[in-house]
DNA sequence: CGCTCACTGTATAAACAGTGAGCGGTGCTTTATT
């Protein structure tokens, strides 16, 4: 399709000026190209791409030839500021605001006035600000030429509890006109990216994944029975390694006790966590960057945002909650090609906690308490502010709530904004229908636990098992992981492929008799791993699948 | 789910086993006071 005779007016040629006259990048990849062509084509697209290969300028270049602003929905106000600031600056440069509660009234109201002038093209908002009706209502009016969402796996991990606006912003981005939607993300398996189409109500879109494989990152896990034991062991690996590193905990006071036992052997380190000043956490965020600290010791808090190259090792001291949340996490070693660590220090305790994290949703009393509060509205709808000041509860929880018995179909939100009775049914019924959804996500994070621990203990190719977790098909031996490792000492054959393998491919759809649809995730020697809608991950035995053929059947080959 | 901590009961002196409550991670925004 490409051929040699493009002149400087098609859409590849256009973009690469853009990208050179604007922005002096003289070169964007294949993939770059792919996913900025079709966004100037009005296309909704998923781009998956690591961090550093140049995701934001899939929708910067476009942007700038595009007839109207562009609206870019982050996570983090730091990441909105280092957007901005990374921008070119000059007369010919487009312009870039953010608006969100640190400005005064007269600060947003001059980022508006930006936006309305097309002095200000690129516009970062947080999702809770598409909350509001004046945001929506000043961007509909702005009429906005394309609707980005960075760290767009945030929809899938954060949406259901912590910041459940990220499962409004389909009705955001119908409310402002509904522009061509954009999606961005480093990290996100097959079921992810799903999650992330279907809930921001992408229309067919096109979809660009760069390889996750990462071979200078060496894989390893330990598994401890006792918790000094791997405290010790984690300790001693964090003072032997090349430095700078990188220690995640699962808890606050573990990150402090950590950063204490590395420190008092000489090393700089400290702890980072999200109930640090302030202050505090910019102070060791820039410290790190700038090359003056040997370790940080981090909960989740610290990630997005960091973009240092010669980082040399990231140690767990505990199971992560996902093997999404854990390869975001390693990525973040080893960016400058140069060998690099992840070592999973684990123990079977540590589910639990895990466990505890994925099963926090709104109970009985609460989805009722916010049905009946719709209904009695039924003449006279209310909106989320209405709702959260008559029942009381926090904003967060009505909105969870909200999104749960939505996903129900027992609400509805309209065009304006507002919350209606959906299907006539009853607040007890529509309580209910929406518990069995909350459970269902429940069910669903909890077997992503399920699936790290199958990491932390899977005893063949660890890089196989990480990438077909995201879709990818590896032919092992990689070389570079302990479970090659312990292979090469007995036996340099590599395993023969299970012959009813080719059965099930990666990416597969299937349905089981039982569990009914789900996707292949990945396939470990005799097993495979499917994710099923209804009862999450599964582990699956070829030889018991080979002698009932009716079991598992394929549905489509491709996702 | 599992750990920690404070408290209780046992049983007659100093300590120890058992029990129940509380805690455990991510950030936005808004609002009332300095």
């Amino acid at each position: 399709m490409t051929g040699n005779h493009r002149t400087a007016d098609d859409p590849a040629g256009r973009l690469r000026r853009t990208a050179a006259e604007v922005f002096g990048w003289e070169r964007l990849t294949a993939e770059q190209l792919q996913a900025m062509e079709a966004v100037l084509d009005g296309r909704d697209t998923l781009v998956v791409m690591p961090t550093g290969s140049g995701k934001s300028a899939v929708y910067q270049v476009p942007g700038v030839l595009l007839d109207g602003p562009v609206v870019v929905v982050s996570p983090l106000l730091a990441l909105q500021r280092d957007q901005i600031a990374g921008l070119p600056e000059g007369e010919d440069a487009p312009g870039a605001v953010a608006v969100n509660s640190t400005l005064t009234a007269a600060g947003a109201e001059a980022a508006w006035e930006a936006v309305r002038s097309g002095a200000a093209r690129f516009l970062y908002l947080s999702p809770e600000q598409l909350a509001k009706d004046e945001v929506v209502d000043e961007l509909a009016a702005a009429a906005p030429a394309l609707f980005v969402v960075d760290e767009a796996q945030c929809v899938a991990s954060w949406g259901h509890d912590f910041r459940p606006d990220y499962l409004r912003l389909e009705q955001a981005v119908r409310r402002v006109g509904r522009p061509p939607l954009l999606a961005l993300t480093a990290t996100a398996a097959p079921p992810v990216r799903e999650e992330i189409v279907a809930r921001l109500g992408m229309d067919r879109p096109r979809l660009t994944v760069t390889s996750f494989d990462r071979p200078n990152i060496r894989l390893e896990a330990r598994r401890f029975l006792d918790e000094d034991d791997r405290r010790r062991a984690l300790v001693e690996r964090a003072a032997a390694e090349p430095k700078p590193g990188i220690v995640y905990a699962a808890t606050r006071k573990e990150t402090e006790e950590y950063a204490e036992q590395l420190a008092a052997l000489g090393l700089t380190a400290v702890a980072y966590h999200a109930g640090l000043p302030g202050a505090e956490r910019a102070r060791v965020h820039d410290a790190f960057l700038a090359g003056r600290t040997d370790v940080v010791v981090a909960t989740s808090a610290f990630g997005m945002g960091i973009d240092k190259e010669d980082v040399r090792f990231v140690l767990h001291a505990s199971l992560p909650g996902s093997l999404d949340a854990y390869y975001q996490e390693i990525g973040r070693c080893g960016r400058d090609g140069e060998p690099a660590l992840a070592v999973l220090h684990h123990r079977p305790e540590d589910t639990g906690m895990q466990y505890w994290f994925a099963g926090r949703t709104p109970g009985h009393d609460t989805l009722t308490e916010v049905a009946d509060a719709v209904r009695d509205h039924e003449d006279d709808p209310a909106d989320l502010d209405a709702l959260r000041r008559e029942t009381g509860l926090s904003r967060n929880r009505v909105t969870t709530a909200v999104n749960l018995l939505e996903e129900a179909r027992a609400v509805a939100t309209g065009a304006d904004g507002e919350v209606r009775p959906d299907q006539d049914t009853p607040p007890e019924a529509a309580a209910e229908r929406a518990e069995e959804a909350a459970e269902a996500h429940r069910v669903t994070d909890r077997t992503r636990v399920d699936m790290a621990r199958a990491y932390a203990e899977t005893t063949g190719c660890r890089r196989r098992f990480l990438l077909g977790y995201f879709g990818e098909e590896y032919e092992p031996p990689c070389g570079n992981c302990d479970g090659c490792d312990a292979r090469e000492d007995e036996d340099a054959s590599p395993r023969a492929e299970h012959p009813a393998a080719s059965a099930y491919p990666v990416g597969a759809r299937v349905r089981h008799r039982e569990w009914g649809e789900g996707m292949v995730l990945s396939e470990d020697g005799d097993r495979i791993t499917v994710q099923f809608e209804r009862v999450g991950y599964r582990t699956l035995s070829l030889d018991a699948l080979a002698e009932q053929d009716d079991l598992l059947t394929v549905v489509t080959e491709e996702p």
